[in-house]
DNA sequence: CGGCACGTTGAGCGCGATCAACCTCCGTGG
DNA sequence: CCACGGAGGTTGATCGCGCTCAACGTGCCG
């Protein structure tokens, strides 16, 4: 929850944007690489626990995850949080506080986060100009929403040990498409209240339902964090399909 | 669930559209609207029951909803459904179909439902003419984001009780501001099995739920769908502050 | 008239919450 | 160097919210 824990370089030129490395991705056009190096202003980076954007504040940037994880969460006024998504290198964070007029949800870095900022106010211009990168944005949004369709059938009509399934399934999958699986295998750095907030449980109850999913031999607890073994386990639990793979923009 | 209970008619000119009438919705340009009479094919009218768009269909329009009620949903391999969202006018549908491959999840009418019907194909040349139509199509999915987040926070953190509160007040408010509040009252069109697969929760539940908040003299549950009386209440009981208020676009 | 969709109510069960210890690891300060 | 405290994880006991099962009521439609 550190709220400085961020400081700002210029490492990567957009010609030589490590998302570019990814098959997943599609790639832009030239015209568009040098307006998207003038749309962007620099590289923000993020400790573990920074509070990269904040619900209710107006946040004056829209970002790109280059490298790292964060979450997005919502929290009651009594405290209770429910996180809503994770994001991945590729993702695109900020976009709500850039077309509304304030943020409604926060988003806080899992480990070291370097982000590639935008400048808001040139949102509408990168409209005008570039209607093909425009319509990526669109896309991205609508991606999330789509997630977002997928997560909330989850915790509204799967039980724990599913929905706990579905999860490190669905994680995986993101995160494969952007290089982080290595053996098969995949270091989620959350904790076990991150699993809880997501799922909608308490955390004992998350440390019960995590046994199960380990004993059944999907995944392995570790010091920090967790590591996802068997892919095709965690599908059949949580009777799940996968998501569908499809080339991807990114801007 | 019915398939065949739509049928296309052609009644209202852009320029004429009812929604011009709600003080709540940013009005277009000229050439805007003529542009739109183009992209518009004409109008879908569907009864109670049907299906308007398909999980796993490719859909070939866009629709902007301009009179009824409508709901999303996903459904579990073994027929646990969740409703996802309501659509109420205003509302855009078919966007992540436009975009993807297929949609990812359904569609059903709740109400007599009459719908602008648009052109999938030619969401490209909008976005390369009219960036401020785009613009607001982004803003509008990006609100539809917003919306679950919201909702996923209620069905993850909140109790039965809490989660309905919540569920009426949201609804409430959206209607609002679409002119179907009369006298502070409400009519919801829906069963319990629908407010069941909103909240996560069976319909046994749901009903004693349901009766306590019409004991506490929120609402009132009639033949078929439900009163909305004291919206206060609902947001005494949900812990929750309202929407903030502010123009939206359409298209 | 039967059949069906929808709502209602009670009984009992179980999934997941809460409470309460206790553990290990690790960073900090004496 | 050790003492201490806090964060994170583990485990058992008990509680209770919400589920399931079951029965019944009502109104509507064929």
């Amino acid at each position: 929850m550190k709220n400085n824990g961020a400081s700002t370089v210029r490492q990567y030129p957009c010609e030589r944007c490590p998302l570019q490395n990814y098959p997943h991705f599609q790639q832009h056009e030239k015209d568009e690489v040098e307006f998207l190096s003038g749309f962007k202003m620099g590289e923000l980076v993020a400790d573990v626990g920074t509070t990269v954007l904040g619900e209710g504040r107006s946040s004056a940037h829209l970002f790109t995850v280059l490298s790292g994880w964060a979450f997005r969460y919502k929290t009651l006024e009594d405290g209770r949080r429910q996180i809503l998504n994770y994001v991945l290198p590729g993702d695109l964070i900020g976009l709500q506080g850039s077309l509304m007029k304030e943020m409604q949800h926060s988003v806080e870095a899992l480990s070291p986060l370097v982000m590639c900022m935008f400048q808001r106010d040139k949102l509408p211009a990168l409209f005008q100009s570039y209607p093909t990168i425009a319509y990526d944005i669109t896309w991205l949004a609508s991606r999330e929403e789509q997630m977002l369709d997928e997560i909330l059938l989850s915790v509204g009509r799967r039980s724990a040990l599913e929905r706990a399934a579905y999860l490190f399934a669905f994680i995986y999958q993101r995160a494969k498409s952007v290089g982080m699986v290595k053996n098969n295998t995949l270091m989620v750095p959350l904790r076990q209240q991150h699993v809880a907030d997501t799922l909608g449980l308490s955390i004992v109850h998350t440390n019960k339902t995590l046994k199960k999913l380990a004993a059944k031999g999907a995944l392995r607890w570790l010091d920090r964090g967790c590591e996802v073994i068997d892919h095709q386990i965690l599908l059949d639990i949580a009777k799940w399909q996968g998501l569908p793979p499809a080339p991807r923009p990114y801007i």
